[in-house]
DNA sequence: CTATCTATGTGTCAAAAGTACACTTTGCGA
DNA sequence: TCGCAAAGTGTACTTTTGACACATAGATAG
């Protein structure tokens, strides 16, 4: 093993979000678009940034997330680590790392969380060094700076896997909710079809969600009923040990 | 906020291992006794150390197991980050770090992994400062060091979750072994009973066990059939995205 | 005011999976 | 040869899943 290699590790650490939205017809992740820097395509990140001494991880997530989208309290699932030595090491990326970083070269280990959020109460507000924030359709969403894709995947794959464990999602949608708009939230958190009538059985039989006495009002069709999720029924669920959701 | 809490965090970096292994009755974990420092108690801790510049945190983590315990070319999954700042703050904590590291007041951010392994394949070897590593069964695990229970229950969660959802399991026993041996496995690792005869139809219609010509010799009952895995069988399972496999 | 459009909402049946439960078998050793 | 200890085996019942098609409510356009 070469010498070098025997020094201890001594680099920044960051974390990175990866904030899940849905439109009631697509999911969708929130990037930021950096401030562009002489002549580099501007490209789009995961909101993102270092983190500071005394702060833990957590609240560090819930603080660069804040500072460059206005998104507040957000309860946020840690991902996991990446840290691998060239994550950082695209030539666009170290560029842009050059422009806005005081060590562009110092190695960074990103800490990466994820959250599901109702995009209509949180209107991205850009800020720092993001020039804006966006929110992108999962399906558009192809390259991303340094190891964001990755990490994106990474997050992805545990939604799905934490949707098919224990019906979550809630946080997705608004107070009131039609069964069919929670029904199109896992066709496309999950990717595929699933039967209405076993989805809406399968909803109604545990309890989760609770009808309103009210329904859609001006639609040009059949007004759906609107439901509520029952926190309680729910909590009581998650004790409970449940944990084979699927379908 | 403080001019303090503006400054960039600079930590190290350390990975730690929860390796679980089986010895045909009690789920067990291979910890690390620390040289003890004048006047402490030698408290037992998951095998982690500072990981190197240059290095990936997969293979930090492979080579702090090795240099720890004589563990080689294992297969670790990560659990997560713990980086709180206060996690090395335990004052026997803070007097054994004095004593063997450079920069004892350092914060240091983990990255913790776990593993499955076959316990008479790898009988630890403890060295650097690694007084002693031991099996210790998981109900004999009260307190570690640091933050080193957080990082073991955190583990063994995703253990206990990984095992509903997919059968493993088989990297903790050895090439042959009895259904019963692998029914006692499931049953330790999710710390309830499951019944007999249902485990072994489930495992046996899943066709990744098959059933070899031989029988235990030499016990005072009725000889049991030994069994081996079927890797090919298994990976077609998980490939076709088998991903609910609950009792 | 009637016809048409669109998404909502509903029931049944068969197959698969899960759950609960008790006795016989094999080989060793006393 | 008897007793012991763990292995091994089958069935009946319940629950869950998965597949499938048509009537309904309200809006709109003619």
């Amino acid at each position: 093993m070469h010498s070098k290699n025997k020094h201890e590790l001594n680099p920044r650490i960051s974390t990175d979000c990866v904030i899940f939205g849905f439109d009631f017809s697509q999911l969708k992740v929130l990037l930021i678009e950096r401030e562009s820097v002489e002549g580099l395509d501007p490209s789009m990140a995961l909101p993102g940034d270092l983190i500071y001494e005394e702060e833990n991880l957590d609240m560090a997530a819930n603080r660069v997330l804040n500072e460059l989208t206005g998104l507040k309290e957000i309860y946020l699932e840690q991902v996991g680590a990446f840290g691998d030595p060239n994550r950082l090491n695209k030539e666009s990326d170290k560029a842009w790392l050059k422009a806005v970083r005081k060590n562009p070269d110092e190695r960074v280990v990103t800490i990466a969380y994820y959250s599901l959020v109702n995009m209509n109460d949180y209107l991205p507000q850009p800020s720092s060094f993001a020039k804006s924030a966006y929110w992108i359709p999962v399906h558009e969403i192809k390259e991303l700076a340094f190891d964001h894709y990755e990490i994106y995947q990474a997050a992805l794959k545990k939604l799905k896997d934490k949707i098919m464990a224990q019906p979550i999602g809630f946080n997705l949608l608004p107070e009131k909710f039609t069964l069919s708009q929670l029904h199109k939230l896992y066709e496309v958190i999950l990717g595929r079809d699933l039967d209405k009538r076993n989805f809406r059985r399968k909803m109604l039989k545990l309890k989760i969600v609770e009808s309103l006495d009210e329904k859609q009002e001006g639609v040009p069709h059949k007004p759906s009923q609107f439901f509520k999720f029952n926190e309680e029924n729910y909590s009581k669920l998650i004790q409970n040990g449940y944990d084979n959701f699927g379908f």
